[in-house]
DNA sequence: TCAGTTTGCGTCAAACTGACGCTTACTAAC
DNA sequence: GTTAGTAAGCGTCAGTTTGACGCAAACTGA
């Protein structure tokens, strides 16, 4: 549908077309957002940018961008991703759809929010000339966010951590060789609560999701194994 | 951000805009599909109407349709789903969104998809003069649908499928009274499998949802307790 | 009164979960 | 070298949940 009763109206000439319907129709621009996390020694982060232009000038929003002729909403947000942090393979994921009329007071902008998840915060880089700056933030602890970029940001978290339980998306918040102490600190991290070393090991172990690599990993006490994932693309676990 | 760059677009003069930016911004339209679903004695059962007009005539699709000046996503679809069906409560909850641009091949169509749930499909009424027809079909053996409707019904179907695992959401799919027998076939035929009647029970005890009513349904054989769900609105069941 | 059918309670073993003890393997300090 | 300290990783045990299934209770219609 949707779609449907428009056709007749694109063959017309436009005043024709105007009369019958498009008076009502809004043409809303359409914008993506991506929420980008990464888990370093403190736990779970958020990369917001500053933003340098516009009434909102100098509040902090996530990565975004209007979607350009021809593009994708994945497109639009990978480049709007790109243009922001510079980072090019990410984990991505579309989350929810925000449209209100008013959640932006100087227009009709529906915003589709994605999710994006790098393994090292360290691997942003210079943002575009639209930000005046760029940084990460404790994800529990954000600043006041423009527009409705809150909401944004716990439909983000609780998807992650929906899918924490019943994915491997772990993967896409870890180099593709980690200890088992790493993969559990990123759990604890997007968790925000303490996991039981031991019951962490067999609860993932039973699912089946990792491979052990011959390497060690050499530290300052008992070497630990390194693992990778079987996978490195996210799907879900099926419980037998 | 999304919105924030393009803030000082619209205080210039519209020539200057376009040539700072906007050649390049798509101006979609916004549509929004529902896929309606109901439960009946054959099964799960999803809502198409047939295309009147247009390229598509004659193909079935969902109720859907543009979004309006002023109006938001949620309520363009409940909007769409009157119009299609004369439905004015039901339960409704965004599921994804579609952009591709050769989605639909006449024009850049971004279309937000929805899932609605009634009790009956016997509650529908008559569509809009934009439909040819409306009828209800097996979720699972839907005729080929006009644009990527598909991927919204495997879409839908996915949704509804893992709602019911952890939240109330079948109490959208049944009256405020049933019997244990019904608020199983609901979910036996939206899991398409059979459950075990006793231990089915005993999982949706222990997840303390239901109210026990006073009456009791008689028929043909002994007869049954009625349920009602202590909350309506639908809510993630905790898990303690 | 009985056959037939649905309702709804109960049992049992296997699997899973949370809490936690303890050994192993290394480094660094003495 | 010996030892203290620490992270890695194995194992145990009780309580809970899960899946399979037996069976009595409650009703109707013949």
């Amino acid at each position: 549908m949707a779609n449907a009763g428009e056709f007749p109206l694109e063959n017309r000439a436009p005043a024709a077309a105007e009369a019958f319907e498009a008076a009502a129709i809004a043409r809303p621009k359409v914008a993506v957002d991506t929420v980008l996390f990464a888990v370093d020694a403190q736990g779970l982060k958020c990369y917001l940018l500053q933003l340098g232009r516009g009434p909102n000038a100098g509040k902090w929003a996530f990565a975004g961008g209007l979607v350009r002729v021809g593009e994708t909403l994945d497109g639009a947000a990978r480049r709007a991703l790109r243009d922001a942090s510079g980072l090019t393979d990410t984990y991505l994921e579309q989350l929810f759809s925000f449209g209100d009329p008013s959640r932006d007071p100087t227009a009709h902008v529906v915003s589709v929010a994605y999710m994006a998840l790098i393994d090292n915060p360290g691997r942003v880089g210079a943002a575009s000339s639209k930000y005046s700056a760029g940084r990460w933030f404790a994800a529990g602890d954000l600043p006041e966010l423009a527009y409705d970029h809150s909401l944004m940001a716990d439909y983000a978290v609780a998807r992650l951590r929906a899918k924490l339980e019943y994915t491997n998306i772990a993967c896409a918040l870890l180099p593709s060789c980690f200890t088992f102490a790493e993969l559990e600190e990123v759990y604890a991290a997007a968790l925000e609560r303490p996991l039981d070393r031991r019951n962490f090991r067999r609860r993932i172990m039973a699912m089946d999701l990792l491979q052990r690599m011959p390497e060690q990993r050499r530290g300052a006490h008992r070497p630990a194994a390194l693992y990778a994932f079987k996978h490195r693309s996210v799907r879900a676990i099926q419980m037998l």
